[in-house]
RNA sequence: GGGUAGAUUCCAGAGUGGCCAAAUGGGGCAGACUGUAAAUCUGCUGCUUUAUAGCUUCGGUGGUUCGAAUCCAUCUCUACCCA
């Protein structure tokens, strides 16, 4: 994997830039829809390429892991043969799983017993065995195992988990540079930076992940019921630690409009299941709003669902006939809304890109930050 | 023409003397959702701007009773059965 810096601003952090795998390149700033079994939920592989304009999607190797299992993984010959994307895929290691799924888990310094959400199945994931998964996943950019704490987490607790990540980091570095790709292509590791809500704690981490000198870092831990101000505070004092060099990935966000704060403290990569789970549930995000489609001041609306929006079904189906999708529950209404949502969040990404190179970012992210909050 | 069953809040459908503004489901209205156990979850859904409060509701009318959606009489309508 490689990346370079294409273009900054002076009044900004925020960076345009590009990243080259195996696979294709990818030009950051990114978003990157969320698939975790494989599969973008309510989307094909071609509406991806083509309408969406994807051009690096997930994948989470405690999902896959359980369902279908690496053995059906590898004798497909890799996530990319199994699900038909052949574009850059990046796969979560589980570390946030081991939070939401808490009910079903013990952490121990070996590493993280749970049982399926499945069948109930004992599991064990340690930070190596997690490597040799992503291995067998044959995802371009793997992840470190970490542990996710609550954004409400005291500091003791929060250094508590901390130390566990990085103890699990070295391990999980050292595992993966003595072990190889499977399918002939190359693979990234990015550690993460953690550390909850405390700025001591987060500089320390991001030293300590710096001084690994991974391909790429990521910054987790953000959006866990902490306030949307010391989520950007956490971002900006990470992102002073991180190397400018590489390229920085923050984990799990967001909204629109933390999307764009993100990029403007210098985050180049994101991820978020908002877009594709909020379509399903009937929100609509826009560059003029947040709609609920499901509300009945739609239910006569016959006006595109976007007149100037980036998605090729904005102009073909009318609000009216979205929310009737959405009242009757057709399939057909999560389909729309989900490319809708992907088909925004990556013009969105695509703009801030544009204005970074044109140079005028920041003004053009203040003004689209209160469009994007709206709503109608 | 004869008989039987029934008429409940938007719909279906409980409730058969006070704990009933009335179960439950559907529908309707709104909200939530941030490295996806989510085509999910939550709230409201007679009126009174708030209510541990008041008012008006259970086909119509008239009764019985301290008290009726619930009991009685009668009328209207509906469904089914027999001619």
């Amino acid at each position: 994997m490689d990346y370079k810096v294409i273009a900054t601003n002076n009044d900004t952090q925020a960076r345009a830039g590009l990243i080259e795998t195996d696979h294709g390149h990818i030009e950051t700033p990114i978003f990157m829809p969320v698939g975790t079994v494989g599969a973008i939920k309510a989307v094909h592989m071609h509406e991806m390429k083509n309408d969406v304009k994807a051009q690096i999607i997930l994948g989470n190797t405690y999902h896959l892991y359980l369902r279908p299992g690496m053995d059906i993984i590898e004798q497909a010959g890799g996530l990319h043969k199994f699900n038909g994307w052949d574009r850059p895929i990046l796969t979560d290691s589980g570390g946030f799983q081991v939070f939401s799924l808490s009910a079903n888990r013990k952490l121990k310094d070996e590493g993280v017993y749970f049982r399926s959400h499945i069948d109930g199945s004992k599991h064990l994931f340690t930070p190596e065995k997690v490597v040799d998964i992503q291995r067998c996943i044959g995802s371009d950019i793997m992840m470190a195992l970490d542990e996710c704490p609550p954004g409400t987490s005291d500091y003791s607790y929060a250094e508590k988990s901390l130390r566990l990540t990085q103890r699990w980091l070295l391990r999980g570095w050292k595992h993966f540079q003595e072990t190889q790709p499977k399918y002939g292509h190359s693979q990234a590791f990015f550690p993460i930076v953690q550390g909850c809500t405390f700025k001591e704690l987060r500089q320390d981490c991001a030293k300590f992940v710096a001084d690994l000198g991974a391909e790429g870092n990521a910054i987790g831990g953000l959006a866990v019921g902490e306030p949307t101000d010391v989520m950007y505070d956490m971002i900006e004092v990470v992102n002073e630690i991180l190397p400018h060099d590489k390229p920085r990935y923050l984990m799990g966000v967001g909204t629109p409009a933390n999307i764009l704060e993100a990029i403007d403290r210098g985050v180049d990569m994101m991820d978020c299941v908002m877009p594709t789970r909020n379509g399903r549930n009937g929100m609509l995000f826009t560059q003029h709003g947040i709609m609920n489609m499901r509300n009945k001041k739609w239910s006569d609306d016959f006006s595109p669902i976007q007149e100037d929006g980036a998605s090729v079904v904005d102009r073909v189906y009318s609000k009216a006939y979205l929310r009737h999708l959405f009242i009757a529950q057709e399939i057909l209404a999560m389909q729309i809304a989900s490319i809708h949502n992907l088909s925004f969040y990556l013009w969105l990404v695509g703009e801030a890109r544009k204005h970074i190179i044109a140079g005028d970012f920041k003004t053009w992210k203040t003004d689209m930050v209160e469009r994007v909050t709206r709503r109608l």
